[in-house]
DNA sequence: GTCTATATTGTGATAGAC
DNA sequence: GTCTATCACAATATAGAC
């Protein structure tokens, strides 16, 4: 790999990563080229020369953690996956990009992007009805939003609170407390 | 009261119910007053009339829903709430107020504008910490976390995917959900 | 790859007529 | 109370030099 490459390489990270936290921090639309560019150090054009749209950088900072959570919700189309496993892979997810998620369920300024490509609430609804396990009555269903709640927002939360990562313990306790979520 | 100011009156609670809607939709700073005034169906200037500006809107939204967080807030800096107590009044107020709500637990770009005028994030970690009933180990805070996200995303949630409502009967499951993440 | 300069449109907000 | 017209500026995005 030439120099050039891989510092425009490494560039395109860099403004990935700036993108990602301005993006959380004051959301899609509170968030301007203008900005991005100040912190990145540069002017606005030489972000156009890595990025030809702000929604391509949206695009590309999204599309891995919403293709993990399309080929999770796929799995749980197919074939049933345990409440225990699909509340683990939940949180797991949230840990890993959970910068991302901020976005991913919180600014409603990213769903006109968005909605062309993913199906976002789609899967959400395929994870709380895979939750419910068959089980169709209002109380069922309301168990299984609350254990949904636990594995995203609550593990997103206590991740945000802390350091950026959830220690073995606090994962637990996350896992546990969903599943209670579940019993009738 | 007069005709005209009743219409005034009936005028600005349209513009309010209008701009929650839409800034639930597409975010705060996703959301210009040319959208609002298009779906008023009047002008610009027309909307200035009843708001000075774009923030004022904002505040006059959030007003009354973060002085009831912020008096739920300050009553359990000041005596013990029971968790029961506690997560039931969140559950309420979530429901109360689910639209707006949507803007204050989600929508990053409403910070730069509520930041100054009041400590939201403040009330979450005294509602945490009042959950966790002086229980400070990171299990504890975990069990905790849970908790509230029970209470109110997971409430949320439900609401959304419903008619805008809660029964008596989703109610009792996500109070009972909420509690069970508390066991140690 | 990055720059300055600029085109173009969007946005919050105001002036003044009705 | 609402309108048309307009301002000042911020936004996305591009052109073309280096």
């Amino acid at each position: 790999m030439a120099a050039a490459e891989r510092d425009g390489v490494r560039t395109r990270a860099r403004i990935l990563a700036l993108a990602q936290q301005l993006f959380a921090a004051h959301g899609f639309a509170g968030t301007s080229i203008a900005d991005i560019a100040r912190v990145l150090g540069t002017s606005k054009a030489a972000l156009y020369y890595h990025f030809k749209s702000k929604d391509e950088i949206l695009e590309a900072l999204v599309t891995e953690p919403v293709s993990a959570y399309a080929a999770l919700a796929e799995r749980c189309e197919t074939e049933r996956v345990s409440a225990k496993e699909l509340v683990g892979a939940l949180i797991d997810l949230t840990v890993e990009t959970h910068t991302v998620n901020a976005l991913l369920i919180n600014d409603p300024s990213i769903n006109a992007v968005l909605r062309r490509l993913y199906d976002v609430e789609g899967h959400v609804q395929t994870f709380v009805r895979s939750l419910a396990d068959g089980d169709t009555t209002e109380a069922g269903r309301a168990r299984a939003w609350a254990a949904f709640a636990v594995a995203k927002q609550g593990t997103f939360w206590a991740v945000q609170a802390g350091d950026g990562t959830l220690s073995p313990t606090a994962r637990e306790e996350f896992l546990t407390a969903a599943l209670r979520c579940l019993e009738p």
